[in-house]
DNA sequence: CGGCGTTGGCTACGGCGTTGACATTGCTGT
DNA sequence: ACAGCAATGTCAACGCCGTAGCCAACGCCG
């Protein structure tokens, strides 16, 4: 039809219709903050192509010029959490404070965007920031006095369960927000309900329960794990004072 | 071609080529057991409606008649993984023999399930199992010497990190088997590659990172998180014997 | 035995990720 | 200066996906 071809001839006779508008103005850099706003709006489901083609005014297929695929895409986005999560970190003088920093640091980040933190996470990524705070975390629990092979076992145990703390968290975030089915404040309220016969413990438990909010709990995981670890630093200590073997 | 009319007029000569086949055929928990078998068989994301409706030899649409959506489906597997995880659980003489046993339950079933686990992880199935489990977990905190108040602190705790430690291990297990870039591997590799005078503590500890496996971690994590708790168990019974009010 | 709710089948719609062909741009070496 | 080429954006199309609407067969209840 007629109709077609002008749209096309008119979009060429103003700006080319076909081949790239300039040089490259689509880049990495943009089309990362154009899907983190998506999120943000839209929450983790509303991430498409096509969506991110009509918010950087392209077409949708233009972006996987630049990240081959949809994985490609979480991945640099998952790089970027870490990396927000991480600036301008430096380790305190404490070894408690360098890593309580740290997990509170994950923590934020996934909380500032959970549409994020839940598409992205156990993606580990592969950056400098991460390597420098892996480091710290490691030379804090040296500070504290465990052995090498201890300071490995829990660096690992604290980075993980911050990490998946802080997706948890994340998760149920984006569920209260787009499928509000009651999915948690129902299930509080469900505690406050068990026949306190069938679970006595339960029952007793449950207004408490009611009161936790996310925050003191996530401060009593961390402080439960310092606190064990520093328990087991010290026995490191006194065992290595004790003759220059252990036991 | 006759074909298509023949196979339809075929399908109509031996059983009705429309309306039901026979009184309720498909029912949730076959429509469940089979959705179980297409996660473990092609990952999270082969499960669809329409390899559903093959599986089970009807038509996809099917299947709305008895999970109103996709997430409905989601969340009844998410309470069948529940049962699995608690089914046949009784509490253990030692109250921390039946928190370790609550958490590798949930573990087991994640890891038995990944697919399942990270599509429902951080959907609380509303379930009797889950009462009893609650139920139990903080009577054995209660046991251990803590006030109500901190026995409800603590199983939620501990009751998180272990759903949320699965879970995260679940994805990464998800990972590892369709998308095989070297999520995981590489990135141990990247540690024992990690330049030494940049990164020195890091460096030093990479040999023993590289043999951590997720078993370990995860005990690991729980015997922190229950020495941690005993200690504070051991300080309450002390402060409770010193005179009836504590402090 | 006649209506009617339940359950399954079919068609269709809009949206998704991804592919392949094509056009335009700007850099390259000569 | 200019041919060649890689990079980058556009377009059309493919095969999936979840789900809505309508129709047909069955079992049940009056």
């Amino acid at each position: 039809m007629a109709a077609v071809t002008d749209a096309k001839t008119n979009v060429a006779a103003t700006a080319p219709a076909r081949g790239r508008r300039s040089a490259s103005f689509l880049n990495p850099g943009l089309i990362l903050d154009a899907a983190m706003a998506i999120i943000e709006r839209d929450g983790p489901d509303g991430l498409t192509f096509r969506r991110l083609g009509i918010s950087l005014k392209a077409d949708h297929t233009a972006v996987l010029r630049h990240f081959g695929s949809k994985d490609d895409l979480l991945i640099a986005l998952a790089g970027r959490l870490m990396d927000v999560a991480l600036e301008g970190f430096a380790p305190e003088g404490e070894w408690r404070e360098t890593l309580l920093s740290l997990a509170r640091r994950v923590r934020s980040a996934a909380l500032a965007h959970p549409g994020v933190a839940v598409l992205v996470s156990a993606r580990s990524a592969r950056r400098p920031s991460v390597l420098g705070a892996a480091d710290a975390a490691i030379g804090a629990l040296r500070q504290a006095g465990l052995s090498v092979q201890d300071a490995a076992l829990y660096y690992q145990v604290l980075a993980d369960t911050a990490m998946a703390a802080a997706a948890y968290e994340a998760a149920t975030l984006n569920l209260d927000s787009d499928a509000r089915d009651g999915d948690e404040l129902a299930w509080r309220r469900e505690y406050l309900a068990a026949p306190p016969q069938r679970y006595p413990h339960l029952a007793s438990a449950a207004p408490h329960l009611a009161d936790i909010d996310n925050e003191r709990e996530f401060e009593a995981l961390m402080g439960l794990l310092l606190d064990a670890v520093e328990v087991r630093a010290q026995r490191a200590r006194d065992a290595d004072a004790n003759g220059h073997d252990g036991r």
